[in-house]
DNA sequence: TGGTAATTGGGTAATTAGGGAG
DNA sequence: TATGTCCTAATTACCCAATTAC
């Protein structure tokens, strides 16, 4: 199970499962949507349809813990072309908490991909690869609202002052030298699990 | 249909697709069309095939707006990292109509990342961009549901009769050479436009 | 042409949802 | 503000053979 595909999940939320995320009765939520509050979609049949989004905004604007609620498991994304050090992110990550599911992206395209399909809650993203500026992926990362608050961990070999200062700019959590510090990656993967309350 | 000749590539939807947009089961889209609510046709077998017109009626009398594709415009998607080139190719289409909304996808991170959430009609895909196999990258586009449908039209510069078999076994609709004939390029963009029914 | 996985239709039962007054 | 209940309607789950897609 470990670098399996696709975790495909449904581009909208029934009432009930809404009410589940913000552990209400399916009838609050109805009152939040009548109030306007919420926003919703409606079938021809009547019936309240959520998008993701529209339910992470009211949690935020209602001051409600937001994300950790509506993730499910802690996702890690693997933005690395060197496959031998992947996998060895990939076991490490895995045999320090199974119940995380590690994605690889070996190359820019399936990072895109896995970006806006996967979401994950953290990106540990190679700054040198071929076709690839990591720069301004993260800074691309942060700008849209769908994607700013995934947590990103720069990885580079060439880590001159300026360029850890402007991948921090560009809003990284931090910036991993390799070879990697598995104590440090530790720490961060700790940080990522005291997130989760569930 | 406005002005479609041949009934090659029929805008037909699927059960799945219809329910896909009105955000409910498929099942439930049979129920309506078991009451006569929503038109459909069938197949020689028995199964619901729906014109998008009728869906967009459907909408229009439950007095939903369909956000989505059944009514939008066609969308390109141009994979290409020669800015000079893409930029061209943009300008061609959208002289030809403007209509056409173009995406420039300078590197294989943006199109991954467009792949998804600006879900194009057509790509035209670079075959020999830095850091991304596009061979690789039409095999998954086409193995996913999720994108499978969405046409390819490959471009290359050493275009050998080995990699224009292979493009087209992964599912391209045809191997542009560069430079780029433009005059196939717009028979291609008048297939795409037939698609439309607005 | 053939094989295999995914989707579909039919029918009925179970679950969920909306509206409103309490 | 959030929720429980009643009634009716909309939506979904389940089973299995047929159809369709790749």
């Amino acid at each position: 199970m470990a670098n399996s595909q696709k975790p495909e999940s449904l581009p909208y939320l029934t009432p009930t499962q809404v009410a589940e995320k913000f552990k209400v009765s399916p009838i609050t939520v109805r009152q939040w949507s009548s109030s306007g509050k919420l926003k919703c979609q409606t079938t021809p049949g009547g019936h309240r349809r959520y998008l993701p989004e529209d339910v992470a905004e009211f949690a935020k604007s209602a001051g409600i813990s937001l994300d950790d609620l509506s993730t499910g498991p802690c996702r890690i994304m693997i933005v690395e072309d060197d496959s031998q050090l992947a996998h060895l992110l990939q076991e490490f990550i895995s045999s320090y908490d199974d119940t995380f599911e590690v994605y690889l992206a070996p190359d820019g395209f399936r990072a895109g991909e896995l970006l806006h399909t996967l979401k994950p809650d953290l990106i540990l993203l190679d700054l040198m690869m071929p076709g690839m500026n990591g720069f301004e992926v993260c800074e691309r990362i942060k700008r849209s609202p769908a994607t700013r608050n995934i947590k990103v961990v720069a990885m580079t070999g060439f880590s001159s002052e300026h360029n850890v200062t402007r991948i921090l700019n560009a809003g990284a959590e931090t910036c991993l030298k390799k070879p990697i510090d598995f104590a440090l990656l530790r720490d961060i993967l700790a940080q990522c699990n005291s997130k989760k309350t569930a």
